[in-house]
DNA sequence: ATTGATGTAATATAATATGTTACAACTATT
DNA sequence: AATAGTTGTAACATATTATATTACATCAAT
């Protein structure tokens, strides 16, 4: 049991609008050639990551670029755009209310998976788009 | 996009063991009428726990019983019993090999992910069916 | 032997993610 | 104004995974 590949996606998205914004126009069909997925999968990322205020797409001419500097922008910024703010697991949403543990479960397991899900994001925001370049210049210098 | 309930199920499994071992007999069914699904997923996922080491189950004659103390169970055992050992994230397989992010970004990003994975793991090892037991024991006695 | 359980296979169903096609709307350029 | 390339989005198809259910061989205490 995995998380969908929506939050390396949309990062893979933004660090390539980073690293090619002055090479290329980072369309949708550019940035499906890099990630490999459709140009479909592409746009609606890209309108989640809009609708989060990270990028400016140009409508009509195409392209998208970043609204902040890639320090400003971490993977729980990422993370919140592409993903529901949920609870990291399901429930059995009706266990047995006459039994002490079925109706209590919920409350005390989800309080202590709530905390570990915060301490996720926390770690998320440690992670900034300008980390993730830098390493991948440090990989590409060494190539 | 949330992980199953596998590890909620599991663990209501054996906080229903531990509490109702001088009471009843737990077998499947009777866990099941608690968590309130179906007899077969308790098996399935007893037979997980009995593979990891955190129950016994008897053959025949039925019913289930803890290893250890339930001091000495954490959530990271049941985790462990119950999902794969894999990466946090999916990632898009074939990125393009011919783009710097593309050949990078798994190695990269990869990395970032693989360590918040680690911080969810101890996090759930701070967690013991014990303190559980406690957080239900606690609120029965204020019903 | 009977009874009530477990272990497991086979299959069905549901939910979700991803892939694809199609097309209206948009904007710079000619 | 017409064109060309692009975005935004709907509609649908496909794949994957999780969960539910039925069935039954096997087991052990009575």
């Amino acid at each position: 049991m995995q998380f969908s590949f929506r939050l390396p996606v949309a990062t893979h998205i933004l660090l390539c609008i980073e690293r090619f914004k002055d090479e290329y126009k980072t369309t949708s069909t550019f940035l499906a050639s890099s990630v490999n997925v459709n140009p479909v999968i592409i746009r609606k990322t890209l309108g989640q990551l809009k609708a989060a205020g990270l990028v400016e797409v140009a409508a009509g001419v195409g392209g998208a670029k970043l609204t902040k500097s890639p320090e400003d922008i971490t993977l729980w910024d990422v993370f919140r755009a592409v993903e529901e703010d949920e609870d990291l697991f399901h429930f059995q949403e009706n266990p047995n209310p006459k039994c002490p543990v079925g109706r209590n479960i919920h409350g005390v397991l989800g309080d202590r998976l709530e905390e570990v899900r915060q301490h996720m994001l926390a770690d998320f925001k440690k992670v900034t788009l300008a980390d993730l370049l830098e390493s991948i210049a440090t990989k590409e210098a060494a190539e």
